[in-house]
DNA sequence: TCATATAGTTGTATCATACAACTATTGTAA
DNA sequence: TTACAATAGTTGTATGATACAACTATATGA
């Protein structure tokens, strides 16, 4: 068993989390989880509170609370669904796009310059493999 | 500027994150932050929660109930400092060690089970550009 | 020696999260 | 058709990680 680049894996993992989630604190307007949510509904359209739980994997009750406060800060709508009026779908206003945006781009610029000493080749690599550990995940999770 | 590959990472290193630590939720016995701080003892030896909270970039009030849940588990040991009677050593205990281990094992088991389908390259670049990373933030961080 | 700095603890607050109890609505089966 | 079960969502309550500020005890330097 290849026991040693798990280990570096293991190790360096915790560290890379800590990191991140510490840094974000500092500066942004969105915070994490407003972020993802308001990220899935710019990606997927509109959905409820139970899809996106779903999705998210996620309680009900925690994406309820984080789309409340995106409600009251008018950056998601609460669309009623005449079919079924316990329901409705949540979806994202202009302002909430434009402040994703924004969120996006202080994202973005705090990352490129993390890896500006990065050769393009290890950014693609990067990028690719933390795709595929995701992929890896939700496959074997889903199941 | 190479925007597409740092799209793609800044995307993937959100989900991963939440990948991550919820499934870090279920089944350990030691929380992430009890893991990490045990960790430290353990790979730097005894220190105090002023250096640990340094080192893990931590508010000292933080590591102190960290510290404080340790070593009533007795997963640690609070070792007076002769020279300086305010101060005192966070040394990890037999218990905590071996405590430690199991953790780190049911980690890395997890991991491993991820991974599995992974060729040996891929777990060792990706292990390697984990800890570029963090490398590469704690140069800029700590300047 | 007295003022200030330092190590650590504790009070208080916030945020993300989960579970459980609840409300309102829908669907179903007798 | 009505009564009961299932479902969408909200709200109460609890926990864990975190920070900041106030505090205690000790050390240091002028």
């Amino acid at each position: 068993m290849s026991e040693q680049s798990l280990d570096l894996i293991e190790e360096q993992v915790t560290d890379f989390i800590r990191r991140i989630v510490l840094t974000e604190k500092k500066g942004d307007s969105l915070d994490r989880s407003g972020y993802i949510l308001l990220r899935q509904l710019s990606t997927y359209g509109p959905a409820g509170v139970k899809a996106l739980a779903e999705d998210l994997h996620l309680d009900i009750s925690t994406v309820s609370r984080q789309a409340a406060v995106l409600v009251h800060k008018n950056y998601v709508e609460k669309i009623p669904n005449p079919e079924d009026r316990r329901a409705h779908n949540l979806q994202i206003t202009p302002t909430g796009a434009q402040e994703l945006e924004e969120n996006k781009r202080q994202r973005f610029d705090r990352l490129a310059q993390i890896l500006e000493d990065w050769t393009e080749e290890e950014k693609q690599t990067f990028g690719q493999l933390l795709e595929k550990y995701n992929e890896t995940v939700n496959k074997k999770w889903n199941r």
